[in-house]
DNA sequence: GCTTTAAAAAGTAATCT
DNA sequence: AGATTACTTTACAAAGC
């Protein structure tokens, strides 16, 4: 059976880690080739590793953030090359950081066209957020998994805010049960 | 003592006259939109609920204000839209929706999402239509919103776009570009828009 | 609160040809 | 009248204002 949950894609990963060391970020950002440093907008080092796509936010504390990652395989390899870079450059960077998963970002197809307006006011207007004078999406907030969910007309869905990755498929079947139970779903 | 008493004056002094700052800046903005005294006590209420629920912390007065009267047209079914209302507010658009989708969770309003047709009698009168082009363009919105062609669409858009269908359709033309003036949409909106609703309505 | 980074969804908008 | 680019929304971490 292919069902909704079949459809759901991985988007982007962010991740956070530290180093264990800190960090001269302007000696670094004339170091490393390609490097993104302008302390007066924002604190962080920007550097952006090809393959895997991804982008790597640099921090003073030896704090990394990663984002941009379409698999959690993806970010443990794009940081994996961020700590070799910095080796190279003799920075002691610890065996194995501890790498933590902050948000998995996901879309999906529910297969059909969803009545918004209905939707909004069935799911509970006191859980929902549908202004498409602002954006044509609805934003629903799912307690378990505790998950955001953009649904839009198409039936095409995003689901945010998860930290596991079966998140997404979870949140997909409970917001198809509920809205079937609706009567929404064609 | 005495210093702790004059602070509770003092506080509550300040309090009062943002109160009423708030309360003049509603009326001012309120005038400028043309929207009648009642709308303006409703905007008052809210206004108030949110100052006794303590929401105003973090955020302007003149935002929170703006928001009030925002959701008071709509509550009273005679929505403006985010552009219009930040015309006549010296916040910007982009915080008025922030500030209004706030306060509207905070207070539990649960307003419904605004409905297209609300807009058709104050567009159509600004553009000199009669009574048949805005019940035409009412049937415009039923008919193709039942098709399930409003969803994530403008309702500023979509009333936009049925009254300049409505008005081709009983010979009272006005041009994509005077409708989209006084509903603050671009021509693109309403020829997309008008596209999909001269199709839901089977002609073509 | 804000700043930056990434990505999807779909609508709207500005600008250029 | 297209086409392109860009902005709206969601979540999240980081350091500092």
């Amino acid at each position: 059976m292919s069902g909704p949950a079949d459809s759901i894609e991985i988007q982007n990963v962010v991740a956070s880690t530290g180093i264990g060391q800190e960090l001269d970020l302007e000696a670094l950002a004339d170091d490393l080739p390609g490097a993104d440093f302008n302390p007066d907008n924002f604190p962080g080092l920007v550097y952006r590793t090809q393959e895997p796509k991804a982008a790597a936010l640099i921090f003073r504390s030896g704090k990394i953030v990663c984002t941009g990652a379409k698999s959690i395989d993806d970010v443990h390899e794009a940081l994996g090359i961020i700590f070799d870079k910095l080796r190279d450059l003799s920075i002691p960077v610890d065996e194995e950081p501890e790498i933590t998963v902050q948000n998995i970002v996901s879309s999906a197809d529910l297969g059909h066209n969803l009545n918004l307006n209905a939707l909004a006011i069935g799911l509970g207007l006191e859980d929902v957020e549908y202004e498409p004078e602002q954006f044509p999406g609805l934003v629903y907030r799912m307690d378990e998994p505790k998950v955001v969910i953009l649904l839009f007309g198409s039936g095409k869905i995003v689901i945010t805010g998860g930290k596991q990755t079966d998140d997404a498929e979870t949140a997909v079947e409970e917001i198809v049960e509920r809205i079937d139970a609706l009567g929404l779903l064609g | 003592r005495l210093r702790k008493w004059q602070e509770r004056i003092r506080t509550k002094d300040a309090g009062e006259r943002n109160l009423q700052f708030a309360l003049s800046e509603i009326d001012r903005m309120a005038s400028a939109l043309g929207v009648p005294r009642s709308v303006r006590e409703v905007a008052s209420v809210i206004y108030r609920r949110a100052l006794n629920e303590d929401l105003i912390r973090g955020r302007s007065i003149e935002g929170v204000a703006t928001s009030a009267l925002y959701a008071a047209c709509r509550q009273e079914g005679i929505p403006r839209s985010l552009d219009e209302v930040a015309e006549v507010s010296r916040v910007p658009q982009k915080e008025i929706g922030r500030t209004y989708r706030y306060i509207s969770q905070e207070l539990g309003l649960e307003l419904k999402p605004v409905d297209p047709k609300q807009f058709v009698p104050r567009f159509a009168s600004a553009l000199d239509l009669s009574e048949e082009v805005q019940a035409k363009a009412t049937e415009i919105i039923d008919v193709s919103a039942e098709q399930g062609l409003l969803s994530g669409k403008s309702p500023t858009g979509f009333a936009a776009a049925a009254i300049y269908a409505a008005s081709l359709l009983c010979n009272e033309k006005k041009t994509q570009r005077e409708v989209a003036d006084v509903a603050q949409v671009t021509e693109v909106t309403i020829r997309n828009r008008y596209q999909e609703q001269i199709e839901a309505m089977g002609f073509r």
